[in-house]
RNA sequence: GGGCGGUUAGCUCAGUUGGUCAGAGCGCCUCGCUUACACCGAGGAUGUCGGGGGUUCGAGUCCCUCACCGCCCACCA
């Protein structure tokens, strides 16, 4: 039915490095809820599979593995070394897509894609095309971070920094004799360095403008030593006069913050270290060392010099590479890089003006500030697992940038011949196919139907750890290349924690497998557990006993449906059409049932419109154990049993029970697909019902019933206060006594109906009904009995002879002169509130009403238990 | 150095625009093998809602502040 609108959930295409974990499953569950419903509503629902090829995590793992065959990247070469990444990743891709399909992921999965399948490559080359004619890729030599372990260059956000205690060494520098052109043995400027290999890359040494201990030396040389280069002395107010000796040695090709000092200043920059993070070029016996040793050689060369003037330890902060851990070198390097200046504008404004919508909204600071000082993205990778980067050279260095799969006719420039072009070796970093995925799956940039119908997606769902990896990336290229913003909400999942609190990780070895969690207690109770009492955004911490909870849970249900199927009544066939329960049969309590469904009902509407699906499962689970099995199930057993009802009652009734099971299968089809599936094609169904619940409608609103909710809340009422005295009296449970009630007289019609009920919920054999309270105090319990008040009801247990326990003795009367003593404490706050001027003229009407019928009915129950107290 | 989140019963956490909201699950205690379910049923105990201040007729719920925990971002050699 395209007259609604359709419904697109996108997915975080997960990793093929590997099997999934509990954080998939939970996203699998919301992701897979919110499309259930979707499609239950009857909206054109897309859940689109799909797989990435994660190029730097797949290429670690790959690693690791050939490391243990004792092969290598190296030893393979390109091709052999992707063609193995293909064998490899044939199997995980299995692993995965089992996976998700035994967490109930309903996707459509006729349509799985994957980030290096053709139709992704091609939206890649036309998506990078289109960005350099627009002139937002480039390329040029920049400092990137450079991973040694890996090989390649990583984003920013690649890069974790580590606190680590390092060590400051201070360092000589001898100033340049400006007469001679020597260093000066005497006159040094003393810099500090937590790097002395990087020693070799200097290019000047930098001081503050204002800072009067070295104001007479900026414009000096000084000569580095080992390269022997005699750099300047600047000054630059990006220098700490208080940090260290206030002066910095400056090594532009190596430091982020030097490379900016650099430009400023028009330095040189010289690269020292290559891709294996070893010495280079220094034209020094350092070179080739690798950059520990090489620091060390240095700084025992510095200490014979005489000019390692000190070291301590210093508390300092070190990038490591997220994949491979090791410590990541800043480095220049000419690469490819995506503008993200006007891309993140765009992408501000669109969450600004609310036509995408962060959920929940504490991160939306994050987003902002996050999108608000990005730097350029450096695109190009050094590694052989991903999409090709489209851009050809030509011996006089012309780039040509292409879409096309064979590359270009001719360089772009020079008219040179493709046969004289040169591909660049690099590939893109992975997150550049996985920001076009919400349009690249839907056949972009042809102008496809699934475009236009699913484009742009209802629904992102991912965790927030990715927010600034992914959800920025498909922002900015989906609003710059498909012209409008990917989709409308984004959704970020917490995170799944161990039951310490800690993240979960391989490493360490507290990761769950949830195929093991659903051989265990199955997919439904895993759903219902990874998203019972959650709230979006906040991570859970994930243990047993909640999982053990679901599955109880289910069980639950499993056996309450078992008890609707064989309860049903002789007079309906087997097999029999749904009928829907005839009202004129109904009695109080299936009125109640239905109801009560048709509350949660509306209740669970509007839970799944706020993303509060934490409340769904809580409304479900406690309108289906605590209200339909507790009482809804034990209200029908009395009326299923009653010979003295006919046949049309007792089919009413469990008609009614049917009904309202169905409600709640459906409603909770979102969360436990399988076992509500199985249940529900069990039940009875309208000729007009479809087979499966996966595509049956989600239910309608019904009607509440004030009436039979009042008389059936008023029944259990009564039925735990008789539960309470007899408990708090410690009578034998199971033996029967008298019971004389008193209710208002709009209960008296309930009070018959349901009276089959009260008897043998409360054990009471006669259950006398007194038309007055006087009546009831009068002839009542006269040989000793138990007071019972509940709102609108009044009861004597009678105990007559029966023997009660000599420590229980009195218990009533204890429990009443408790409730006394509250009411009387709810009273006097009532009062005062009513009697405070401030509250009347102020509180809104509504509120004020409220709390006069409060106190009406605390007074009229403090006055009954007086009266019953006798007092 | 900025920013964010958390701090509610022994444990894990709900509490959506301030007005019976002090809750759930687990755990604990007392009963109970009542013909759906012992992965159950009936009943029970436990919290000055992190501390302090403020706004308001009224505050876990809004503001300020402090403490502790966690996370994100950040160019201090």
């Amino acid at each position: 039915d395209w007259s609604l609108a359709p419904f697109t959930i996108i997915q975080p295409p997960p990793n093929v490095t590997g099997s999934l974990h509990l954080g998939h499953a939970q996203r699998t569950t919301v992701e897979d809820l919110m499309i259930r419903h979707a499609r239950m509503l009857g909206r054109p629902a897309l859940f689109l599979p799909g797989l990435d090829h994660a190029s730097i995590a797949a290429q670690f793992v790959l690693d690791r593995i050939l490391a243990g065959e004792g092969e290598s990247r190296t030893s393979l070469g390109r091709e052999r070394y992707l063609d193995r990444m293909h064998t490899f990743i044939d199997e995980t891709k299995q692993v995965i897509l089992t996976q998700q399909r035994r967490v109930g992921g309903s996707c459509d999965w006729g349509r799985l894609r994957f980030t290096m399948d053709e139709v992704s490559a091609r939206a890649v080359r036309v998506a990078f095309d289109r960005l350099y004619r627009d002139g937002l890729a480039y390329r040029t030599e920049a400092l990137v971070n450079w991973c040694p372990g890996c090989r390649t260059s990583v984003s920013d956000l690649e890069v974790i920094p580590t606190p680590e205690t390092g060590t400051l060494w201070s360092v000589r520098y001898h100033l340049v004799d400006e007469a001679t052109g020597l260093p000066d043995r005497d006159s040094t400027l003393t810099v500090a360095t937590t790097r002395p290999e990087t020693i070799l890359g200097d290019t000047a040494v930098a001081v503050h403008p204002e800072d009067p201990r070295y104001a007479d030396i900026v414009g000096r040389r000084v000569r580095i030593p080992f390269v022997e280069r005699d750099v300047p002395v600047i000054a630059d107010p990006v220098v700490d006069m208080a940090f260290g000796t206030g002066a910095v040695k400056i090594t532009p090709a190596h430091d982020h913050d030097d490379n900016e000092t650099g430009r400023r200043h028009g330095l040189a920059m010289p690269t020292i270290l290559d891709d294996t993070a070893h010495i280079a070029n220094t034209g020094t016996p350092y070179d080739d060392l690798d950059r520990y040793d090489a620091r060390k050689a240095i700084l025992a060369d510095l200490a014979a010099r005489g000019d390692l003037a000190g070291e301590r330890p210093h508390e300092m902060v070190i990038g490591r590479c997220q994949r491979s851990d090791d410590v990541v070198e800043p480095r220049l390097k000419t690469q490819w890089f995506v503008r993200t200046g006007p891309l993140a504008a765009a992408a501000l404004a669109a969450t600004r003006s609310s036509e995408t919508r962060i959920l929940p909204d504490s991160r939306v600071k994050d987003w902002e500030h996050w999108m608000t000082g990005m730097r350029d993205w450096n695109v190009s990778r050094q590694l052989w697992w991903g999409h090709r980067i489209p851009a050809w050279y030509c011996p006089d260095g012309h780039v040509s940038v292409s879409a096309d799969r064979d590359g270009p006719q001719a360089c772009e420039v020079c008219a040179r011949p493709a046969s004289q072009l040169e591909r660049d070796p690099d590939i893109f970093d992975t997150w550049f196919s996985s920001g076009l995925w919400p349009f690249s799956t839907l056949g972009w940039p042809d102008q496809t139907d699934d475009l236009r119908h699913f484009y742009p997606g209802t629904v992102m769902e991912t965790g927030y750890d990715i927010l600034f990896f992914w959800v920025a990336r498909m922002m900015m290229l989906g609003i710059h290349l498909a012209g409008e913003v990917p989709f409308h909400t984004v959704y970020l999942s917490g995170l799944i924690r161990d039951p310490y609190g800690a993240k979960m990780s391989k490493t360490k070895g507290n990761t769950v497998d949830p195929l093991g969690m659903i051989d265990e207690v199955g997919a439904d109770a895993l759903r219902f557990a990874l998203v019972h009492g959650t709230t979006p955004g906040n991570d859970q911490r994930f243990g047993t006993a909640k999982v053990a909870n679901a599955r109880n849970f289910a069980n639950k249900l499993w056996n309450a449906t078992r008890f609707v199927l064989g309860a049903r009544p002789a007079s309906v066939p087997e097999g029999a059409e749904r009928r829907l329960p005839s009202a004129e049969h109904l009695g109080p309590a299936e009125r109640w049932v239905l109801s009560r469904a048709a509350v949660t009902t509306a209740a669970v509407d509007k839970a799944m419109a706020d993303y509060s699906f934490g409340e769904v499962t809580r409304l479900l689970y406690e309108a289906i154990w605590n209200e339909y099995c507790d009482w809804g199930l034990e209200l029908a057993k009395v009326r299923l049993n009653d010979a003295s009802l006919s046949d049309a009652e007792r089919e009413a009734t469990w008609w009614a029970l049917v009904e309202a099971l169905d409600t709640y299968l459906r409603l909770l089809h979102p969360v436990m697909p399988f076992i509500t599936e199985r249940l529900w094609q069990a039940l009875p169904h309208r000729a007009s019902d479809p087979g499966l619940l996966i595509v049956a409608r989600w239910p309608g609103a019904g009607e509440r019933d004030i009436a039979a909710e009042s008389e059936v809340g008023a029944l259990v009422e009564l039925v735990r206060a008789v539960r309470n005295a007899r408990a708090d009296a410690k009578l034998e449970p199971g033996v029967w006594l008298p019971l004389d009630v008193y209710v208002e007289p709009e209960l008296g019609h309930a009070l018959e109906a349901l009276r089959p009920a009260i008897e043998r919920f409360a054990r009471a054999k006669p259950l006398r009904r007194h038309l007055t309270r006087e009546d009831l105090h009068g002839t009542a319990g006269a040989g000793g009995g138990l007071a019972v008040i509940a709102g609108p009801v009044e009861a004597v247990v009678g105990t007559g002879t029966t023997a009660i326990d000599p420590g229980a003795a009195g218990a009533d009367r204890v429990r009443l002169e408790k409730e006394l003593a509250d009411a009387e404490r709810l009273l006097a706050a009532a009062r005062a509130r009513l009697a405070n001027e401030a509250f009347m003229s102020k509180a809104p009407p509504a509120i004020v009403e409220g709390a006069r019928a409060s106190e009406a009915e605390l007074a009229d129950q403090v006055e009954r238990l007086r009266d019953r107290l006798g007092r």
